[in-house]
DNA sequence: TCAAAGATTTTTGCATACAAAATTTAGTTG
DNA sequence: CAACTAAATTTTGTATGCAAAAATCTTTGA
């Protein structure tokens, strides 16, 4: 008998299409505001406009693109109000992620997040940004996984995506980098310690930090927007 | 000259399915659990199945709908955990808007909430539930509004949609009534006094009353299923 | 009678075709 | 030459058709 070769079915084409497009613009390879040009997608994505409108209707409902009525789908090119007021949410969000993580966190996660804690500063001192922010980025996955609530988890995400999307990552100095990895180490104590007010003070400052830096590098690149990515 | 008569082009097609649709599941004309039939709900809207799949595709990305690969869709059909971790979410997110709408409500926006909440007074005094609902969403909203951040306003709208199409209303005892009212005053008065922390404490309360309300009717209504329209 | 296998019907998923709207281009007029 | 108009083209929005998968029904065998 032959092995099953073509077993997988593989995922329904418009699912494909949605998580290849949603990568697509978190990774600003759809540049906020770029205009989503379905023949030209369907081309490159080799589907057809189909399967590739029902993505971006969900992409549209997850806030990351924008349905502009007979004149197609366009990027979601986040005002600085925007920006503020998705920080605010996410930071809502993380707050209370991280509250429920302090009460809920087992010790076998609190272990894992020290051990990624650990790599992530080896990450600091060789001033390796990439691995930095990858690692930084898997811990606060765990955080979220520690809260165990899939709903807020999921709610989070996709909030969260859209500030993904503006693809500011360049911009920490030696100082704001400092003050990033103290806060992670009072993470880790007030999680260890399941003192949820305290987790949630110190995520919503990291993030509120964060905030700033995105908006002071928002203005930076609108005052001098150089070789806009955007049109 | 023939007044411009077809003049108001009318939202696109998908656009007007996805309103009706999310109306339908969301007052419950869709019972949790029910699947979707393309066919059958492309007739009753009048309208092709590409239209009524992008629509379904949109309320699948705003949590009211679930897909099942090669099988269509059905409407969700919350599990007590999922309806626990919802209410979560929800009272984090109402919670950040009361805080946020005490300090950024306006003499007028209070104004006109307390208007509401004497109205709101008159309903349960005369024990009508139906306008004590309908006031008591819309000073919500209106708490909502006070924040100012239509991001935070979208998101809770989205998650809360789904425990609204879960349909739990005619559970008010006398006791649990009275007491929603006096969380009520309280409301107003942070509001009035600026109080952000005590704005979002009361909203928590208040939340989670209800959610331990909801939680009390679906296990009694999973113990004796009479007449259990979903399917 | 019941169960399992197979055939039929239904339903979903995708591609294509067509209509309407928007955009672009060309042309015309002042 | 500018500006407005109109034709042509492109692009979006919707409907329809077809193939594959699922669900249902029928038949067959014990």
């Amino acid at each position: 008998m032959t092995a099953d070769v073509i077993s997988i079915p593989r995922a329904a084409l418009h699912e494909q299409v949605t998580q290849r497009l949603r990568r697509m613009l978190v990774e600003g390879h759809i540049a906020p505001g770029a205009k989503l040009n379905e023949r030209e997608l369907a081309q490159v994505l080799q589907v057809s406009r189909t399967p590739l409108r029902e993505a971006i209707k969900m992409l549209a409902a997850e806030g990351l693109v924008e349905l502009l009525p007979n004149r197609g789908a366009i990027a979601v090119a986040l005002s600085e109000a925007d920006v503020l007021n998705t920080f605010e949410v996410v930071a809502g969000l993380e707050g209370l992620s991280g509250e429920l993580a302090a009460q809920r966190i087992t010790d076998a996660e609190l272990a894992e997040i020290r051990a990624m804690q650990f790599e992530m500063m080896g990450a600091y001192t060789r001033a390796d940004l990439s691995n930095y922010y990858r690692i930084n980025s898997m811990i606060h996955c765990a955080i979220n996984a520690a809260a165990k609530n899939p709903v807020l988890t999921s709610a989070y995400n996709q909030v969260n995506a859209r500030l993904q999307a503006l693809r500011f990552r360049s911009n920490l100095n030696a100082q704001k980098w400092k003050r990033a990895v103290k806060e992670h180490e009072k993470m880790v104590e007030a999680l260890a310690a399941g003192d949820g007010a305290a987790m949630r003070a110190v995520l919503q400052a990291h993030l509120y930090d964060k905030r700033d830096a995105v908006i002071g590098q928002l203005r930076r690149t609108a005052a001098a927007p150089a070789t806009s990515a955007a049109r």
